[in-house]
DNA sequence: CACGTATGAATGAAAG
DNA sequence: CTTTCATTCATACGTG
């Protein structure tokens, strides 16, 4: 959500050391057992990357660059900012949802297509990046935009494209499934 | 995050005063903070859906009703009922998991209840076996409390990850080797 | 006014 | 992608 207001807590002491011992925190030493929390400044990186170069939904591979990047600035995860877009994502559509009002129900496809299509979002090979126009602010990103440029069911037309991407996907996934 | 944005938009429509209607006649006019406060009616309306309509976690479409017609008690936007439903079943359940959690005598759900219950599986502290057992207060049960005994719910509950995503991946993966 | 509690808001994680 | 869950932060409000 960004429309929101600022009575956000900063956080930006991390997690770890719960030595502090500030009343509030007091018994908060769990902390760095459970969830990610973020510093300001890896947030304010990952809204740059969102609002400023669209990215939306990162690949594995622009995950672990991505990762990499915000590594210096305090412990995270590639599951961590796949889930952090994940979720951004998904609250910005959310909050549109039941802002705007009711939809009347728009038939994009025909029934038969869409029972034939179970993601009829996903475009094979090509990926309509909102930025791209201009060619300006480019962030050295491919032009591939994940699960879109890759379908299962074309994946013959994306086979020459990223072993490095892939297994790099590999490792995320991996990682989410251990947990 | 955000610099911007920091004034609070006090959208509260000065219209409809405050103490306006009925209800705890004698609430602060000046409210003019952050949070939405709910006026008693509001209330009542959004306790009505969720015990006597079963409401729990209403779709977007049906936030959108549910706002609109409170509006006319008071200020409120869709995030707050929205907020409101999860809040409100979040803590209900979690009282219900700590009662039972402390308690010996279990407040078995009804049946209705418990088939309503989505994860019946993570059901936490609750062993079935001891109530078939001796039929008398045995309840065999984990003694974890608080947060141990929520890691391991979460366990439980990581099994499948994110099929439909990576699901995909593996495919183009395997694709991939075969080729 | 300090303080505890109820609850609105937010968000990481994960299931569907 | 959409929804749900758990947990935490922040604050409105009552109480002594």
């Amino acid at each position: 959500m960004e429309p929101q207001q600022q009575q956000q807590q900063n956080q930006q002491a991390p997690n770890e050391d719960c030595g502090g011992g500030s009343g509030k925190g007091s018994f908060l030493c769990r902390q760095s057992s459970t969830r990610w929390t973020p510093t300001t400044d890896q947030i304010r990186i990952l809204k740059d990357l969102y609002y400023n170069n669209g990215v939306r939904s990162p690949s594995a591979d622009q995950i672990q660059r991505i990762s990499a990047r915000l590594r210096q600035y305090g412990k995270i995860e590639g599951k961590n900012v796949f889930y952090w877009f994940q979720n951004h994502k998904a609250r910005e559509r959310q909050k549109k949802r039941f802002t705007t009002t009711t939809n009347h129900h728009v038939p994009m496809q025909s029934p038969t297509t869409a029972a034939n299509n179970k993601y009829p979002n996903i475009t094979p090979g090509y990926s309509p990046t909102s930025l791209s126009s201009t060619g300006a602010l480019t962030v050295g990103q491919i032009g591939n935009y994940g699960y879109g440029s890759i379908s299962m069911e074309k994946s013959f037309r994306v086979s020459a494209v990223c072993t490095l991407c892939l297994e790099s996907y590999i490792l995320v996934i991996s990682s989410l499934k251990h947990r």
